[in-house]
DNA sequence: GTCTATAGTTCGATAGAC
DNA sequence: GTCTATCGAACTATAGAC
């Protein structure tokens, strides 16, 4: 969580650049709302900057350009997403799933963020898009990080030898996109959660050893 | 595959608007690449002239607004897929699994297209999305047919008693469009109609009466 | 059917005052 | 750290000549 310029102000209470800190968090927030809506071309530097209080120029200072606040935005809440939720080692493969479970709980609090992912990946099929290298990125990590926690499975015993972890992985995130693409244009017509959870219950029946439903917490 | 306006001309050889319906066709397609690279709000009327040779006052002489274009593309690209490839009844869930497949081969084909769709379904879960109300009717739409197709499977005693048809529609439309939001960003790494091959093998596997992985054709 | 011209906005980014 | 002012450019849509 670095500052501006800099800065070499130390943190605490009334510390010398909370304030800034707040303001740049609040930059953030709101630009995750109007990438959402936008996407990022369409996305208005003057109406994040009306939206926050400040003027255009003033929201400039803390961001240099508009592709600048676009990555700052994009790391900030990947942070705390894929890192937090598919990095983790599990103990075994079903709690693994849990967790994936409790991620998609997790974007159905927040639509704005899980509605910013959709169209920032679909706008970045292109490949000069700011943010194509990102998600391209992005995916290669996720794709591996994903089949790395089904291959410890296979080694530990708990789903079937035969396994092809790295299809496994591919198809898991596609369901998870999918369904998000589909809930942000009717949130009450689609339970996420719901629906992951039959299709990693019948994944787990069809990759254990045991053959079994996934277990329950 | 009506012409503007209130066009009464007949086709014939030399056909009063041939020439016309021709240019208009050469704006569509230009239309899709553009909404596939840039969205609805970022793409521009003058570069979309530019390209198929015209200026920007002549392109609003065959689409009289932005939003009509889009909803002309939307509509003639939607007419030669879903209607196509989804609603045709089919003699067996097999084999309409086969058509799937068959659609998702097809789109490989045409990633103007593919692309397009991404990134038009993403932007349009903004509710002021000019397409908002076409995808969340394309997916009501697509997951009552779909869903009708596995059910009549479920009537013929083809699939299982127990099948959530609602449930496995949306999984299944998730899939597809999960997997090409993968392929448009890496499409020499992910194979999109082996992936959705692998997906409906076990589906059928596990929704059919006989058990058995999907017959081949 | 296509052109030119133009009205009326809005945009990202820079520069400099305070 | 925020503001004002401004530059140069791009945009949609309209109007009217040919």
């Amino acid at each position: 969580m670095d500052v501006k310029g800099g800065a070499t102000g130390r943190r605490g209470p009334r510390g010398s650049y909370a304030v800034g800190d707040e303001r740049r968090t609040r930059i953030l927030d709101a630009a995750v709302e109007h990438f959402a809506q936008w996407g990022f071309h369409a996305t208005s530097l003057t109406r994040i900057a009306k939206e926050v209080g400040i003027t255009q120029g003033g929201l400039l200072h803390h961001f240099r350009t508009k592709e600048a606040l676009l990555v700052s935005v994009l790391e900030a809440s990947d942070e705390n997403d894929a890192v937090r939720f598919f990095t983790e080692e599990c103990e075994s493969v079903a709690e693994w799933f849990h967790r994936l479970l409790d991620l998609t709980a997790h974007n159905a609090q927040r639509p704005g963020r899980t509605r910013m992912f959709n169209a920032l990946v679909g706008e970045s099929g292109d490949p000069d898009h700011p943010a194509h290298a990102f998600f391209a990125r992005r995916y290669r990590t996720l794709v591996e990080e994903a089949g790395g926690s089904l291959r410890r499975g296979v080694e530990s015993g708990e789903l079937r030898g035969d396994t092809d972890c790295t299809a496994e992985a591919r198809q898991l995130l596609a369901v998870m996109d999918g369904l998000q693409l589909q809930w942000v244009l009717a949130p009450a017509s689609v339970d996420m959660v719901e629906q992951l959870h039959h299709y990693v219950d019948r994944l787990y029946r069809a990759l254990s050893t045991a053959g079994r439903a996934l277990p329950p917490r």
